[in-house]
DNA sequence: AGTCGCCACTCCTCTAGACATCTAGCCCTG
DNA sequence: CAGGGCTAGATGTCTAGAGGAGTGGCGACT
């Protein structure tokens, strides 16, 4: 592998260049993924720059998402995710499919094998933005599910729903375990149909947290998908917040026009 | 502004500590929008840390996107950009607007001002991905029109749409001004009727290219929607791909239950 | 009054070296 | 042969210091 020299007249700093170099090399597939880049030793030996320089070189190219660092191993070359196609839920509905349910349909699909872990529920005062959507007064509870869901084992989203308390009441909704059709179906026992919902989709650099839940490597951004259901009579019923990798995601609509 | 001690014993090591610390000010609204952070030298003297440390502290903010530093300056907490919600073209279509037509209607709705410019239409040969999906056989030409959106003058989103080019001649889809109604509207005086069109929507963090069109701050993430569009004969008759700043957008989608 | 230059303060880049921690392979021991 | 320990080499973290460059205010000079 030859990388070039260093121009120490022009004024784009060292360790900048030495990121072009690298990125150059990736990018006309020198270096493929899963490929281990020059060690730290050997950019400061080929470049003779100070250790730190060299490490601002490769910093610059994991914060674009592009390499990741293994104590002990070396900096790899990411490996591209399978991504997965996610229709809107909305076609899983038509299945009376919601949560696991459909995550499993897409599973099934895509080949890849689902879970779900660290499922909990409590009963909680909502966020103010959640309280907002729900419309909901103050002081007012609503029942919280949260899990995580994971693709070959890997996590891949995790999802926290919020139901006014006095509708999840009496339903199954507040157990682990919805049974067989998930939440929606629960409503529709209890006579209260659903009508319509929206989605509104955003994307932002994950938090620290979220860094942890999904395991994402530095560089990655999430795709935010809160998806509010109403009642025919109009009620929100449910707040849905999915937080997905976007490494892992596409999502897919299908509209017919006019 | 008191941010506690370092843990020197704990193995949590002390730039991220730093880095808790200010993040922690930054939710509770300590340090609002626009707010200067605490210089370095005020974090060394603060932390009793050298000051690659206390960068790195900053750094690790910078990277979540949640401050961004100039150089004699300072560093500030970002501001958050007026977020647009953007309705699925769908609706849009409705009114037979498409382009810098719906982007002018959701102008109006939400209060700034539109503007376009870099404008481009050539003819080529499609990028591979496009090619598939457009279905069209290899050595296939395609007309292509680039276009830059501005929202208030700041860049929000680059849109580029491939027609195949026996469907665009004929029409004025190949001019700069598409006239009233935009493409969809030349196609269907040709009598090519829109069926239905699918959406796909995923994350990504920008290429320096995109980072210069759309004048991004390090860390924004860019959502990129491909729309294809399918006539009443189920032929693709565009694709178009749209990267927008995550910063400035929420995409709203709206579906009838069942 | 206006302008220019200086200066303090800020972040940017780089150097040189230290110890910590993790990995993987090697070799020795039981 | 299995297991454990050692070690080389990799990245992670921290220190102490240097010069550079952009910003903005203040004071002196015109």
């Amino acid at each position: 592998m030859a990388f070039g020299a260093l121009d120490r007249t022009g004024d784009r700093p060292p360790y900048r260049q030495i990121a072009d170099h690298l990125r150059a090399a990736i990018e006309r597939g020198e270096l493929q993924p899963g490929d281990k880049l020059p060690s730290e030793a050997a950019l400061i030996r080929h470049y003779h720059v100070a250790r730190m320089t060299a490490r601002q070189a490769v910093q610059e190219l994991r914060g674009e998402g592009r390499v990741v660092s293994e104590q002990g191993r070396g900096v790899f070359v990411r490996q591209p995710l399978p991504v997965r196609r996610l229709a809107s839920e909305r076609f899983a509905r038509r299945h009376r499919e919601a949560g696991l349910a459909a995550f499993s349909a897409e599973a099934a699909k895509s080949g890849f094998t689902p879970s779900v872990d660290q499922i909990e529920v409590s009963r909680a005062l909502p966020p103010p933005e959640v309280r907002t959507r729900l419309r909901l007064p103050e002081e007012s509870f609503v029942v919280v599910r949260s899990r995580r869901y994971l693709a070959d084992g890997r996590p891949v989203e995790t999802a926290v729903s919020y139901i006014p308390a006095d509708i999840a009441d009496g339903t199954r909704i507040a157990e682990l375990d919805t049974g067989p059709g998930g939440i929606y179906a629960q409503l529709e026992e209890m006579g209260d149909a659903l009508d319509r919902f929206t989605e509104e989709v955003s994307a932002r650099m994950p938090t620290a947290a979220e860094r942890r839940w999904l395991d994402l490597s530095p560089g990655t951004p999430v795709i935010i998908l809160v998806r509010t259901a109403f009642d025919v009579s109009g009620r929100p019923v449910e707040v849905c917040d999915t937080v997905k990798s976007a490494a892992a995601y596409v999502l897919e609509y299908d509209f017919p026009a006019g």
